[in-house]
RNA sequence: GCCCCUGUCGUCUAGCCCGGUCCAGGACAUCGCCCUUUCACGGCGGCAACACGGGUUCAAAUCCCGUCGGGGGCGCCA
């Protein structure tokens, strides 16, 4: 049987990272059973649907590295069939008109079990379930109905969603069955929750996929993470893409009980791909962060930000730590942090400035090896240790007790800055700013 | 209140289906040491869990029952 899955966004609002993930489950699962991961657009509820909801969802999407098959069906286009579909039933009798509303009828004393792919099998007593709207009064579909309508049009085969769907399930069961559909098989998965255990909110931090990536989440950091909440792939490996997740997934292996997100795995995944990152992909990025974070890139070109990238790539969990711990690399009157200055005003240390900018000068070219031997024998020369020397020139030249190494800096910073910078604060200049 | 799902380190999990190889393995976080010009990376090591109580069994994290805990649902929302 031809594997047909989807996911059902529904265009009120950013794609939140739990229907993220259920996505990436539903492609997971299409794309390792060679099948079709459709898109179905539930946008019945006319009033808080937006167009450009939609957008952003499918951007979303793309941008995590899921595609689709197909053209997206929208419910909203297909009002006609579900009450067609509805007036047949009554007609058979197996449901009744309240109203302007069409409701179904349960029959009691039913017994409705399925096996769920993820949890094993799994029943209900029809005498706690009530008769189900299927169309609302306004003439809109009530959400279980248009959900079998369509499930049963595109063909679904299977449906992995989230567990807050489980009590729909043996609803939509007897809809099928009155409708003389066969169900599909179902998967529940469990929510992801928020830190303390509540269902993951806004107060929570970000929920939306939109917003990890505007805080400079990497998209392949983000589907690793969230596939690996709720799925492990057996063996010890962590870091694997959607591709490689792709040839063992194996949605019977998906845990049952509900994960917490926690946002500093997520950040160690960033790390991660971050470090393994080309820098093409890299550069454009940090140059749109560096841009929001007001600095001024007219005199930088993409080769000197890849060079400030090497210096920093292994220090930065998201895109977004960069523009914080280089701004010595894009303007010359970059802040000094707290307790800087105090080393900046030392007597003793201007002049060690001082002297080292002078023996600076004839370095040529401005290479860190040959700056860090001059360092090292200038040390040795006057009797005291190089960190004498570098951490009061690492103050002077980027206002900063932490960062890449020294001489590395320098040379990406170039000659004629670290010079400018070093007499700057030989000449007690410095805190004009 | 009723119904359903669920319970291994702080967190994500492996193991559970096919009891013994588990005084429970990995990862994140955390702590310490090493590397080192700082920070970070990296390396090494530490702390840390089978919710609880009963069974079954020679033997239970693994099977059964109960309790407690967590989550979801009970909409003319989706």
């Amino acid at each position: 049987m031809m594997v047909r899955v989807r996911f059902a966004p529904s265009p009120t609002g950013f794609l939140h990272i739990g229907s993220a993930r259920t996505a990436v489950f539903n492609w997971l699962f299409a794309r390792r059973y060679g099948g079709r991961f459709l898109l179905r657009i539930e946008d019945t509820d006319q009033k808080r649907s937006e167009a450009r909801y939609l957008e952003e969802i499918l951007k979303d999407l793309r941008w995590l590295g899921i595609d689709w098959d197909e053209e997206p069906v929208f419910q909203s286009r297909r009002f006609d069939i579900y009450r067609a579909k509805a007036e047949d039933l009554v007609a058979a009798g197996k449901a009744y008109r309240e109203g302007e509303a069409v409701l179904f009828r349960v029959e009691k004393g039913r017994t409705i079990e399925y096996k769920d792919m993820i949890h094993g099998p799994i029943a209900w007593q029809t005498d706690d379930i009530k008769d189900q709207v299927l169309i609302k009064s306004d003439g809109s579909p009530a959400y279980n109905f248009s959900c079998v309508v369509d499930d049963g049009f595109m063909g679904i085969s299977h449906i992995l969603r989230g567990d807050d769907h489980i009590s729909n399930t043996p609803k939509q069961i007897l809809f099928y069955e009155a409708l003389g559909l066969r169900p599909p098989e179902f998967g529940h998965m469990p929510l992801i929750l928020g830190p303390d255990g509540s269902k993951l909110s806004k107060r929570h931090g970000g929920v939306s996929v939109e917003e990890y990536k505007r805080e400079g989440f990497l998209p392949q950091a983000l589907a690793n993470y969230l596939f690996l909440l709720g799925w492990s792939p057996g063996e010890e490996r962590e870091i694997l893409s959607l591709e490689e997740a792709v040839k063992i997934f194996d949605v019977a292996a998906m845990n049952a009980v509900q994960a917490k997100f926690d946002i500093q795995k997520l950040s160690w995944f960033n790390a991660e791909y971050i470090k393994k990152a080309g820098a093409d992909e890299l550069i454009p990025l940090l140059g749109i962060h560096l841009l929001e974070a007001g600095f001024d890139l007219a005199s930088s070109d993409d080769a000197y930000i890849g060079r400030v990238l090497e210096l920093y790539r292994v220090r930065i969990k998201t895109l977004r730590d960069f523009p914080a711990m280089v701004e010595c690399f894009f303007r010359d009157d970059f802040a000094v942090e707290e307790g800087g200055r105090a080393l900046l005003d030392d007597p003793g240390n201007r002049e060690l400035i001082a002297d080292l900018a002078v023996r600076l000068e004839s370095i040529d070219p401005f290479g860190h090896e040959a700056v860090e031997k001059l360092f090292r024998e200038r040390a040795a020369e006057r009797g005291i240790k190089p960190a004498q020397l570098i951490h009061p020139v690492r103050m002077a030249v980027s206002g900063r007790s932490k960062g890449a190494g020294l001489f590395e800096m320098m040379e990406v910073l170039g000659k004629e800055t670290v010079l400018r910078r070093l007499r700057r604060v030989a000449h007690g200049s410095a805190d004009k700013a």
